[in-house]
RNA sequence: GGUCCCAUCGUCUAGUGGUUAGGACGCUGGCCUCUCACGUCGGUAACAUGGGUUCGAAUCCCAUUGGGACCA
């Protein structure tokens, strides 16, 4: 058995969008699975649409998704020649002859086909007028009249095509130009692919591919068409249905091993397993338990499956990725003793990083301010005497650790009579400014002695002034 | 319009002739609890329709309906 080869070729005419990502993830774990290799083709052929920085961003995804390739980045606009040299062998062996008719001779052509109920097509008429080349003559390619062309493919199943409804297609056209379905079976078969995995949108192209295939005496690769994702609306995802550029979750919070993770089950599975680490797809992933119906993208579900992969992060794992987060939301990383700390009180409760971070700004800010509802249910007069004892302990602490708060709270507790919960309800506002946020003690350990105090004594004074006014 | 594909809870899916049709997300009730979460236990909800084949169909065949894709 040779080895799998498999590719993605984008066009450079947009950012990598969801359906593009999927498609790449989909080479690039069987090829990883099998050992094999996965190339990357940039189509830029269609020079007006594409550009440098949609290539540019197309990396950038790759890289994001860690998607990396072994071989590429092959450029179609590079390679003319190699098309050009194929399109020769296919005039020479008669698969495929020039064509004189006129631009609008063909649309008449098509018209008529249409009225006539059919599909629109090409009549032959240069067909068989051995014409040699040309200028301003197009190059088609010489399709069989009859019988059918079979597409074997591994998730449909075999598909076959009426060859009398395959049109007599442009491979060249008249200013010298290759088209699509020819520079694709041309690049596929000098590149050595075996194994092609795309979106089953492709599957009308198939049966022109496999004849110039035959035509051309190369083996047919796997063809392997993936559902398509659709968006909420079962339509074809397009910008209507919001954030359609991949790096765009990225800056949303989402991890990117949750993101392929979601990405994969979205159309595969592997039985009841939901949540994949990147190694596991990678073992797990064949091309037996593709779907075979289209999906709808869950945003409901990304999210479950990121708040699943931030839980099972090393907290050091997560800083990367949530530091630009910060940056961008104006908080400092360094504004903290221990980052790392910060997050792992936060990774229960955070379904992207973008939460996280919206959740973390107490610990960066220099004070916080009091939610007012809080502080109206919450700085009773009752609580001053607990929190000063508590000011008290925990200046006697040392290591200011989680065990040490706790026995701290608890010598509170004792002293006062009251539960806990009395007394973290205020300490949390204090600290937090607000009455929900991870466990009081590991909230107090990732907030740092200096902090912590600066809070509680200015939560005193507050109180002190609040009982004044209400006093006065 | 022509060609092609698809069809299990709202969504992602397991299921390949005999199951109380399973899991996950969502929604929802309880428990846990220093708040919010997490966790945990439970509930909600599906085989598009009609014909066949078969002792027996979610499962096989056909039609219909619905959805999608491609070409124009």
């Amino acid at each position: 058995m040779d080895k799998i080869v498999t590719r993605f070729p984008p066009s450079p005419t947009g950012y990598l969008h969801v359906g593009g990502a999927r498609t790449a993830l989909f080479n690039w774990l069987y090829a990883r699975h099998t050992g094999g290799r996965f190339v990357l083709r940039i189509e830029d052929t269609d020079t007006v649409r594409s550009t440098r920085e949609s290539v540019e961003a197309i990396f950038e995804a790759l890289h994001w998704l860690e998607i990396d390739w072994d071989e590429g980045p092959y450029f179609q606009s590079r390679r003319t020649d190699i098309y050009l040299e194929y399109a020769r062998r296919l005039y020479e062996s008669g698969h495929a002859y020039y064509c004189t008719c006129s631009p609008e001779a063909v649309e008449e052509m098509r018209r008529k086909a249409t009225a006539a109920g059919a599909n629109p097509r090409y009549d032959g008429t240069c067909r068989d007028k051995g014409l040699g080349p040309h200028p301003g003559a197009v190059l088609r390619f010489r399709s069989p009249a009859t019988g059918t062309t079979v597409l074997d493919d591994v998730v449909k199943g075999p598909i076959a095509f009426q060859n009398a409804e395959i049109d007599d297609f442009v491979i060249v056209r008249s200013d010298g130009t290759p088209t699509y379905n020819f520079v694709v079976v041309v690049d596929d078969i000098a590149m050595g692919i075996n194994t092609i995995i795309r979106g089953d949108d492709h599957v009308m192209n198939t049966p022109k591919q496999i004849q110039i295939y035959r035509a051309l005496g190369a083996p047919l690769p796997v063809f392997a068409h993936v559902p398509m994702v659709l968006g909420p609306d079962r339509t074809r995802l397009s910008k209507r249905h919001g954030a359609m550029s991949v790096t765009a979750y990225r800056d949303m919070g989402y991890l990117p091993d949750a993101f392929i993770n979601y990405l994969v089950r979205l159309g595969w599975s592997c039985g009841d397993q939901e949540f994949f680490t990147r190694d596991e797809l990678i073992e797990k992933f064949t091309l037996d338990n593709i779907g075979r119906s289209a999906g709808i993208f869950d945003l409901a579900k990304l999210q479950s499956l990121n708040a699943d992969h931030i839980q099972a992060a090393a907290p050091q794992a997560l800083v990367a990725h949530l530091e630009p987060i910060l940056v961008r939301k104006g908080l400092a990383p360094g504004a903290v003793a221990s980052l790392p700390k910060v997050i792992a009180t936060l990774q229960p409760r955070s379904k992207t990083l973008e939460e996280m971070a919206d959740q973390a700004r107490f610990y960066f800010d220099e004070a916080v301010d009091y939610d007012p509802a809080a502080v109206k249910k919450v700085f009773k007069p009752a609580v001053i005497e607990p929190l000063r004892k508590l000011v008290e302990e925990l200046e006697k602490l040392d290591p200011f650790t989680e065990a040490g708060l706790e026995a701290a709270f608890t010598a509170v507790m004792a002293a006062t009579g009251l539960k806990l919960g009395k007394i973290a309800q205020p300490v949390r506002l204090a600290l937090t400014g607000r009455t929900a946020s991870p466990g009081i003690f590991e909230t107090i350990e990732a907030l740092g002695r200096d902090k912590t105090m600066d809070r509680l004594r200015r939560a005193l004074d507050f109180l002190a002034d609040l009982e004044r006014q209400t006093g006065a």
